[in-house]
RNA sequence: GGGUAGGUAGCGAAGUGGUCAAACGCAACUGACUGUAAAUCAGUCGACUUCGGUCUUCGGAGGUUCGAAUCCUUCCCUACCCA
């Protein structure tokens, strides 16, 4: 493998990155790579007790593939691990305790994922529990003697949390110096995380040093992505997320939500744009953001499922917006000749209790046919042919006789 | 080990015997407006309902009372102070 210029390599590398700890350390590592020939190791930590990918792990994993396409080497941490112990005092419910078992099928899924990005076959997965699981109770005193309580407080939200009476538990601290021992394990010589995993990642960094490694990994922090809120931080729980695994209809309005002032971001940050299709699209925010909004939903589709599947969906959006139906809506079978309307939202997932339905309808949420439908005891004839259905401002289904 | 303050709906936070399915704020949802945006305004926001109501919720379990989120017992959990 030819690497690239030590010049072209930072250049690409330096994009979009927030931090990189420390610059000239990354210099001399690409410059003895380029000597000896020897790819560089670039670790990335995935947490498998959240195995649904979005554009905020996109970013991260762009970065990644970077140093893929450079000609260095990807490894993939799945922390099946911490996953595992999960948090003991059930305080923090998103992190469910998992089994060996369940962290391996999230571990394959995550990949799965990430390979929408990664090049695949240039991806080494690691599970942390092979070396974590080793260690005995002596191992993990030696390691928790490295570091101290006071440094251990200085990240940030322990120190917030600590501030302010939250409780911290001990294991807690531990996990920062677990995920450094992977970097211990592994002796990668870059470790990529969000802004928010900076701290870990010098934890990483220190560790490796206490354990004897001479040129400790170099730490590249890259923005976190807003989600399409345009506030909190992209997440599956707060619902303002885009999903690798989203299908094309859903995917592509999710990201119709993104607010003006992040569309550029979301198309140079996760890299579902080529450098000319940004140029175009910087121009657009400007002089049309609704299009240039409809211009990234078409990229991100695009990106994810293929170009037809984007072009259909643009054109789906054009007729809804125009006050039309879409070709292709999702179909209900029935299979009775009527069906009452609550029932109906309540097949199509268009609503969870039928206290919900009854709510929709009464607020003037459905439609027929440009129609509102009010009554909330409405009983719907079906014929095979199906009634379309709005929900919404643009949730659409067909209810058909079956 | 001792003491103090707490645990209320997705989150934050009122409520200290009946008028409490529980104020208020945030989030969410629907409508109007619009660019399928933002902002704004209006409404909704436990479940079921023959729309009269009915049922389940205020850390868990018991109890007192005609009646409990509110009182008692006990258990669990959290923070802080003292040791």
């Amino acid at each position: 493998m030819n690497f690239p210029s030590l010049n072209e390599q930072l250049d690409l590398i330096k994009r979009n990155a927030v931090e990189i700890i420390s610059e000239d350390d990354l210099a001399r590592k690409i410059e003895r790579s380029l000597k000896t020939k020897t790819p560089l190791k670039v670790k990335l930590g995935a947490d498998p007790s959240r195995p649904d990918l979005h554009l905020g792990h996109a970013v991260v994993l762009r970065k990644l593939r970077d140093f893929q396409d450079l000609g260095h080497e990807a490894i993939l941490i799945i922390g099946d691990f911490t996953a595992m112990i999960g948090d003991p005092s059930g305080r923090n419910k998103t992190r469910p305790q998992l089994s060996l078992d369940e962290t391996r099928k999230h571990g394959e899924t995550y990949f799965e994922q990430a390979a929408k990005i990664l090049d695949k076959s240039r991806t080494t997965i690691r599970y942390n529990s092979d070396w974590l699981g080793r260690m005995s109770f002596a191992d993990v005193i030696r390691l928790a003697s490295r570091y101290t309580v006071a440094r251990m407080l200085e990240r940030d939200d322990f120190e917030k949390r600590y501030k302010s009476g939250e409780p911290i538990s001990i294991h807690e601290l531990l996990y920062p110096l677990a995920q450094a021992m992977d970097s211990v394990e592994l002796k990668n010589d870059v470790e990529l995380g969000g802004t928010d995993q900076k701290f870990n990642l010098l934890v990483g960094r220190d560790i490796q040093r206490e354990y004897g490694i001479a040129e400790p990994q170099i730490c590249i922090t890259l923005p976190l992505l807003e989600g399409t809120d345009g506030v909190q931080k992209m997440s599956k729980s707060l619902d303002n997320y885009i999903g690798f695994n989203q299908p094309p209809r859903e995917m592509f309005q999710a990201t119709l939500r993104t607010p003006d002032a992040l569309v550029e971001k979301y198309a140079r940050l996760t890299g579902v744009a080529t450098d000319e299709a940004l140029r175009d699209l910087q121009r657009l925010v400007k002089e049309n953001p609704r299009q240039a909004t409809r211009q990234l939903a078409f990229l991100v589709v695009k990106f994810f499922h293929g170009e037809e599947a984007a072009r259909k969906e643009l054109e789906a959006s054009e007729k809804i917006s125009q006050g039309g139906v879409p070709d292709d809506i999702e179909e209900v079978a029935v299979e009775t000749d009527s069906i009452a309307l609550i029932d109906a939202l309540l097949k199509a997932n268009a609503a969870s209790t039928k206290s919900e339905a009854r709510r929709l309808i009464e607020q003037g949420g459905v439609t027929m046919n440009d129609e509102k439908l009010t009554d909330a005891k409405l009983e719907l004839t079906i014929d095979a042919r199906g009634t379309v259905l709005k929900v919404g401002k643009r949730k659409f289904f067909k209810i058909v006789r079956k």
